[in-house]
DNA sequence: GATGAATGAGGTTTCATTCAT
DNA sequence: CATGAATGAAACCTCATTCAT
């Protein structure tokens, strides 16, 4: 309520470098703390620890626990997912080697412990806070779609793929790169995460992405 | 209040009668009260107060919050779980009619309420209590798996389709099952949920995974 | 509250002999528990659980923890205590001989587990159950100061000692006996409890005791 | 409340000077209460309540009760204990009146409220806490002890007394001043308290113990 | 802005006691 | 009379949040 005023009164611009580096801290600590424990199960006791920071300061910088997450979530998907999908994007390489590019670098983002965490963290907090999963989305696999699904348009285009839907189909693409590892892992199931396992639902993925897509035959 | 009527309709079995219905009164509460605000966020006073129970009759029943949350994870899995995924066998139909079917029946079980609700809540506590992931995946999807593994074999045998890896195929099926629809409700971002929409993938859906094990062309 | 009046009304005399059984069940049941948990530490769960005997059944026989606290210490001070206290009466030896060995005796006794069990429970709880006390002090140590102070009047009179005021004296004789030992029993100090070492204390109090109230000399 | 005058009075040294008023604060109240209720009789709210502080407050000060209670231990034992055996020590008084004044100091002591009080609960929780009793002991009687038994030593050594075992003469000396006044305020049994009957308990055992070890026959 | 002590509501759990069977 | 499920008060403790320094 009242702290944007006082932040602004106090500071002549509207983040300070000292400040700003606090903030910082808050957050990695938060980090480390919501995505092991959920949001219900982190204090801000927990945090302000692991911050290395008092407790007061978190509430200096955020107003409440829910702002503090809805800042790290925003923090962490526009930052680290960011990065993380960023390499998702189209070279020159022929269609079947990209697609299996493309679904190995997907796999391993979406096992990897940040995306998984937040994954976590998201689907159950979806109720409560409606707005991070669209952020999470936006932020995250909505780039690669979109990546993807202009790809698709020019591949139609150029009469190498035959695809109608292409953001249909990018959807098919990146719920097949979610068969069995990321599927299992979001259960801690046990699943063979080798390199090789990847690798082989990556070739599998692209080469079943192909016959569903492909122009030939 | 009523729980004596039931008791006594039902003391046809030895073991306490009277117990058996209030443990199942207690779970009918728990379940409310977990599904909704998730195991962290759940308290034992509110599910006490659902289950119009006192809290101690909670912990006569159940050593602690943990086991009254182990508890509903089994019974949900066993009796609910089971019967959502028990229509998904196999008929008379034609390949694609069936596989259509299939996927149309399991994309309404996975937004059903109670699907996703144990979901949500099975994937946030994966780490804390990795053997409810598994009974959940045992109970569940993986009944579907193993029908469609045995269904498929047969196609492969009878040369209808041609598929090598019957268990991966299936991952597959229903990895395209989870496209869209089901990915957005875990997410509870805006998608149509209506019956056409839903029929419209489970058409995509058969489609798209015939062109990948058809053998006709 | 009206369970006098039902066991009244229910039982023709006053201990049916079934229901005597289980009374001396849980007094057995809340011995082991009180003495090993005290008052306060002690739970009518433990107790039943101990007894094993429905928690119900404790409040047919004792209308509540205090009361059932109170028979308990009335049984063990009636039965245990006086049978512990009774082998200290005299004997036909000489002077010394007996005060060694009354010395010995008591001292073995104020360590042995039950005495020092209800010590420690009776001296906690002495604020709250004053009358036990009391109940502990009569059927335990006065009574050995009872047949102390009248084998002192004898020797007085026989001019064997001289014992102006035998009772004073019988209290500074077992004052004496627990020196040491039994006071570090207590507070649960290490201290030798061999039999030489008790034997050595005894002798030890029986020859100052004499040069107390020894006539020669 | 009041708090901050004192802790700006006191905040001349640099450790956290508020906090240590508070702390002191809970401390007052927690030794009401345990003195009053036993450990497990009293419950952290009403030492709160006591204490006139929140019961948050308690455990920002210490982890839990059973640290509370260590701590209050603690204190009473260096504090107050040390103070109240402290005038105990030697003077220039002939060898009778120095046993005599000894006697009576010790049995004031050991039957004020803070020794017995403190007393009953170490007793009673000697098997949870035994470390409580060496402190009760050490900072207690141990230091009468100590200091008897090194006027004894004196006094052999000068030929007054003849003292073989100065260490347990002392413990007969203060097991003499327990008779009857301290045994029985122990147990809550009516005694006569009074000023004369203290001083005549304290010369009687003054002189009992000059006749075990005087040298004069 | 940073601190961390203080707060009190509310968390999980235990307890003595009651009562229908 | 025995049972043990049910109760709700109260136990210990944690939490998000506030505020004086």
């Amino acid at each position: 309520m009242t702290s944007p005023v006082l932040s602004l009164a106090s500071s002549s611009r509207s983040t300070c470098p000292v400040s700003h580096a606090k903030r910082e801290q808050v957050l990695a600590g938060a980090e480390a703390v919501f995505l092991e424990c959920g949001y219900e199960g982190a204090s801000m006791s927990q945090i302000a620890a692991r911050a290395r920071v008092s407790k007061g300061t978190l509430y200096n910088h955020f107003e409440n626990k829910a702002e503090l997450f809805r800042a790290l979530v925003d923090k962490l998907a526009r930052e680290k997912l960011a990065a993380m999908f960023q390499p998702l994007s189209a070279g020159e390489e022929d269609c079947l080697t990209l697609l299996i590019r493309v679904a190995e670098e997907f796999i391993r983002v979406m096992i990897s412990p940040i995306a998984l965490g937040l994954y976590r963290i998201i689907v159950s907090e979806a109720p409560q806070f409606p707005e991070l999963s669209d952020m999470f989305w936006q932020k995250g696999p909505a780039c690669a779609r979109g990546f993807l699904t202009d790809w698709l348009r020019r591949q139609d285009e150029n009469r190498v793929l035959e695809v109608e839907d292409s953001v249909f189909a990018a959807d098919q693409f990146f719920a097949l790169c979610q068969a069995r590892i990321v599927h299992f892992r979001r259960l801690e199931l046990p699943v063979d995460c080798s390199d090789e396992a990847i690798g082989d639902l990556a070739r599998r993925t692209g080469r079943a992405f192909l016959k569903i897509y492909g122009r030939d035959r």
